[in-house]
DNA sequence: AGCCTGTTGTTTACCGGTCAAATCGCCGGC
DNA sequence: GCCGGCGATTTGACCGGTAAACAACAGGCT
């Protein structure tokens, strides 16, 4: 690997000349920066970023981001926003997926993984605890919280408790008086900030209603196409069964669809189903949900970072704190009055 | 932040002691290392990875993965199984959604960006270039292909070919001769190196079926649901519509699905479509589809990176150079006999 | 000339660790 | 009582850069 040093030699200047010359900084004459560009381009020659890091204030010009599951398609879309605007920027990212496991989330965000790797954290969905928040804190890593909202950092989210109220409140507008809930409210330790504030909505709204929510209508089931269809199917069964289903996210609302399409439940004759998120599928299988803004929550969180980091607000105007973007509701044909 | 210095003067030691009792390392007396573990969990002491690196041979214990588009749910899949496997062993994952991009493409692999930040690379879905061989394989890169395969690097993929013969062939048995293809061949200068196998593919199998390929029936479209869905509703539009459709993915058949539906064009009996992946939604939808194992390539490919790296393959056994993997036909009840 | 100024480079210290070689106690053996 | 041996620890060089202080040299001004 050549180092800098060799490109001293090579164009017989000293390395600190070198190292202003490659970074275009002043007191360098335009026939030495000539002459160690060409050098250091024959050469191939790449700066150590841990050299670069250790001489200048241990920066790495890495953000990591913390998520439950890439393969989920509100992560992988936050991800992809957050990179995109990273990378613009000249920082990299650091994934870590920590898939429900409270031991890899241990190891994440309290041990040495994360801290000085990157300059900066992104956590995803997560509600941090007040442990993380210390040890994250005493350790002066700027973070942002994406989808959950803790008073010491700033976040980006959407209003969880609006966004059920409006799928509720479309549903009892249309009539319906049992309507079932399907969302994820614990993954083993995990605490899962948006589903619960999405049920306490639910609830909140229905009972403004004068419709006293019912628990049995409350269906526990992983945040998956295929949690949604088994909640589905136990629906279906019954005999009693809802006349209209609020899930929590789109992948489970089309779940629940195919559950209701294999027990020849007609939608939305039968069963009424609104989802979250404005999944790319939902325009093509018809299902009224309420949209959120995923990829931008994913670009506001890196543009809150990055201001944190660099501190110019100029550019992409003041960044508030905690950041609530719109929601609303997408009227498709998965929703209509009982019959 | 506290550093090695602060440690060795808490304790009364030196800062070489300190690395050695830190470490686990012998020549260390019980006492002192109790000593120093003690002061370094007071002191909420993290070593710095700069100075870690630098000193000892300019490791980073970090991965590179480049992927075209995260969102897209093989890209995702891959990036779990590989970040599982690398995580495990204490190795992070550094991102690259280079999304398309020919710049942004240039930029991760034929920059600093890559070279040095990580120990290794895992490039998936594009052919790397012969440009981007040399600069890496000149920086002593280590770099696994998944999805495409070039001489010089270790590779981990299915038979393209094979995958396309399955499914063309099936579609001939049920007696259809008039086949589309829908896939993406190119994307402004990157080279896709999966559709085009599986595109020479389909013409190959057609032709030694004595079925002579009808340009017009091979449909480029972008990798999506979306782009499948346009693929799908040109399909819908024709006079003389093909009797069956072979998707280079599941989610660009899933859109043709939705065509054919909005066109009321019945599956199967007026058209057959067959897809390639196995998503985790063509069982709900009925889908007929290759499947390939997609986590598992995410985790083998990992694992040849780490044999490289650790040059250990006793842990998980002999390692192919390039590594094939199986796939199979799924029947669901997408396909039939053309009426 | 003498002096100040500005430009271009070099020197030197330092970032936070690791590693090999040198040192220090302490013990047992002859 | 001296020496060898050994475990525990320190010393000092080094990894590859950066940053600030400092030197060399040219030209312009008085």
């Amino acid at each position: 690997m050549t180092s800098i040093h060799d490109l001293a030699r090579e164009t017989g200047v000293s390395t600190a000349t070198v190292s202003r010359a490659l970074r275009g900084l002043p007191r360098v004459s335009e026939e030495t920066r000539a002459k160690v560009m060409d050098a250091a381009l024959r050469l191939g020659y790449v700066p150590s970023p841990h050299a670069v890091g250790l001489a200048s204030g241990g920066q790495t010009r890495t953000v990591a981001i913390v998520v439950l599951f890439v393969t989920r398609w509100f992560f992988a879309t936050v991800v992809h926003g957050a990179e995109q605007v990273l990378r613009e920027r000249g920082y990299d990212v650091l994934l870590y997926n920590i898939g429900g496991d409270p031991d890899a989330r241990r190891r994440v965000l309290l041990t040495q993984l994360v801290t000085k790797r990157a300059d900066a954290l992104i956590v995803v969905g997560l509600g941090p605890t007040p442990e993380e928040v210390l040890w994250l804190s005493r350790h002066g890593m700027p973070v942002v919280t994406l989808g959950s909202r803790v008073p010491e950092w700033p976040s980006v989210r959407v209003d969880d408790d609006a966004v059920a109220r409006t799928a509720v409140s479309h549903l009892l507008g249309l009539g319906h008086r049992r309507i079932a809930y399907v969302g994820q409210l614990s993954d083993e330790g995990l605490d899962l900030a948006t589903p619960r504030a999405r049920l306490e909505g639910y609830r909140a709204t229905l009972r403004e209603a004068g419709v006293e929510p019912d628990p049995s209508l409350e269906l526990e089931g992983r945040f998956t196409l295929e949690g949604g269809h088994d909640a589905g199917e136990e629906l279906m069964r019954r005999t009693d069964r809802p006349t209209a289903v609020f899930c929590a996210s789109d992948e489970m609302a089309f779940g629940v669809l195919y559950a209701a399409r294999e027990a020849g439940v007609r939608v939305p004759e039968d069963l009424s189903v609104v989802g979250v998120d404005d999944h790319e599928m939902a325009h093509y299988v018809g299902l009224t949900t309420v949209r959120q803004p995923v990829l931008q929550q994913g670009r506001v969180a890196a543009r809150q970072i990055l201001q944190r980091l660099q501190g110019d607000d100029r550019e992409y105007g003041h960044v508030n704190e905690h950041v609530e973007l719109p929601t609303e509701l997408v009227l498709r044909s998965s929703t209509a009055p009982p019959s």
